[in-house]
DNA sequence: CTTCGGTGATGCCTCGTGAGTATCAATTTT
DNA sequence: AAAATTGATACTCACGAGGCATCACCGAAG
């Protein structure tokens, strides 16, 4: 069934009655809007009409408001005003200056690349609003699909279907271990010499592929690895390795500056590599303006 | 300098845009609002050039909301459901059905009248607000040449320029003593029998004409009186009566019931006499038709 | 009392523009 | 490959907003 068009009266109406309610006189006000007294008369009677109240008493000499009118003036004011902000918000927007964007990051990005990323961002963009949110990896992968998020900041598996990505970080892992940890002491360790530490990793399903890749290691230096902890987020796991409970694998980047407690050993030979990229939709239809700002930001000319 | 009509869109484009936004589909909408589709797709397209930025994007098989668009969707819906509940409102509001009316009154009007009127008003009229005011007869009729207040209860000296008015009460006072004072005892009084008595009257400023009847009065039966005090708000006088400050004026009517610790006694001969009226402003070029709604209960067949 | 100036409403005409019909172009479905 | 679906475009028509001229009414000034 159809929907009636439910306004029999326009903008334009309500515009020229303000115009009268300010001025109370209608040759005044309709020079105001650049129109003739005539058709400013009409169209006032047609809005009467429509409305189904009078709105102003017309004693041939003087203009009044009525008890409606007041209450229509007061209505229409507010909204008046609120339209006639709209193109320039919706501009903005357009353009990406102003807006919000979803985005999630991991523990190594939040301790790596992503205060510089938002220092400079905001310093470019105050008006956009980032909506900012910790989370694993698999997480990201389905927000991301889902459109959830605009963006996010995470270690790419295998292949990420439907997202483009840009590498931000690629680094081998190194050890952290206890700094009274009896290793501490070699400058440099190999996998197999780590075969009795515990180990405080993430739980699997954050990131399955990775994790995998991490047992593969361990079982080609012919090691079977004790799992200690899976802990998240990421920044409790050195709090568990200075509590002496094991270590964990960690970028160098990551163990920069080093927390108190903690010592942080380089791996020769094979080691786990982590990769941070930052992805987000590939061919959206329409992308949120605000995120390509944030991009030009994040992921230069990518 | 002509203010330019500001709006190159109108209402139209809005209705058409939230059936666009809610079907994503052209041709749906345009059934939904009655219209052929080409006529939709064409103000869609004005409103997205009035605005300066695209609204949908329109890959042949699928619409889907810009950024942009997702705005405006946000923005629109609660102006048109408010415009949309206008004509109702105002309608209601000619008719008497809504609104409020600032009532002012006296004491001696709430003593009485004042409680049944409203019980009946409220019954009548659910959805009209009365803003109600104890204020003396002097400023209610200056709020009344103002137009600050829509009617009042008073006590008319004079006459009443420019207002409407329709008595309610008049009656002969009597007078309020302490329930243990020597006079208490006859069953009336005369005002030579009160020269001894300390007065508890009103500020002479809140109704000049009664208060120098009072006074006449005494004069005319060979008594000067003393006053003890003059208060305000008139429930007071009751509770410094009672205190044993003095006597007062009182009508019967506001004498019932009668209060712990006073006694009310007629007075024999001349005496002041009280009238309340309820007074509105003549020949309102546009009055509220709440107050219409409020007369026709308060001062019928007025 | 008459006249004049100012005000909002009315009649008539014009022209812009919203809407309908037919059709096209592009994409998906069969 | 053909058919169906969908939004855009071309063309025409008709409604109505706006302009001009004028009226009707009222107050002020003479």
């Amino acid at each position: 069934m159809p929907r009636e068009y439910q306004f029999s009266y326009e903008l334009r109406h309500l515009v020229y009655f303000r115009e009268v309610a300010r001025t109370l006189h209608f040759r005044k006000a309709a020079e105001a809007l650049a129109v003739a007294q005539p058709a400013l008369s009409r169209q006032i009677a047609q809005l009467e009409l429509a409305l189904g109240a009078a709105l102003f008493t017309r004693s041939r000499r003087k203009v009044e408001l009525t008890a409606a009118g007041r209450a229509l003036a007061e209505r229409v004011e507010p909204i008046l005003r609120g339209l006639a902000a709209v193109p320039g918000e919706l501009r903005a927007l357009a353009e990406g200056e102003t807006g919000r964007v979803q985005v999630s990051f991991t523990g190594l990005a939040m301790a790596t690349v992503l205060p510089g990323i938002l220092r400079e961002f905001h310093r470019a963009y105050p008006r956009i609003r980032l909506e900012l949110n910790e989370s694993p990896t698999s997480t990201q992968l389905a927000a991301l699909a889902a459109g959830e998020i605009a963006c996010g900041f995470f270690h790419p598996d295998t292949t990420t279907p439907g997202l483009k990505t840009r590498e931000l970080l690629r680094e081998k892992n190194g050890v952290l271990l206890p700094a009274d940890h009896a290793l501490a002491a070699s400058p440099s360790l190999r996998l197999r010499d780590l075969a009795a530490v515990p180990w405080v990793l993430f739980p699997r399903t954050h990131n399955p592929g990775f994790y995998d890749r991490v047992l593969a290691a361990f079982s080609r230096a012919g090691v079977t690895p004790r799992i200690a902890e899976e802990v998240w987020p990421r920044a409790n796991a050195v709090g568990l390795v200075r509590a002496g409970l094991g270590a964990t694998f960690m970028c160098p980047s990551e163990a920069r500056p080093l927390p108190e407690g903690v010592t942080f050993r380089p791996l020769e030979g094979p080691a786990p590599e982590s990769r941070l990229v930052i992805g987000w939709r590939m061919a959206e239809m329409n992308p949120e303006p605000a995120l390509a700002s944030f991009l030009a930001v994040a992921a230069p000319e990518g």
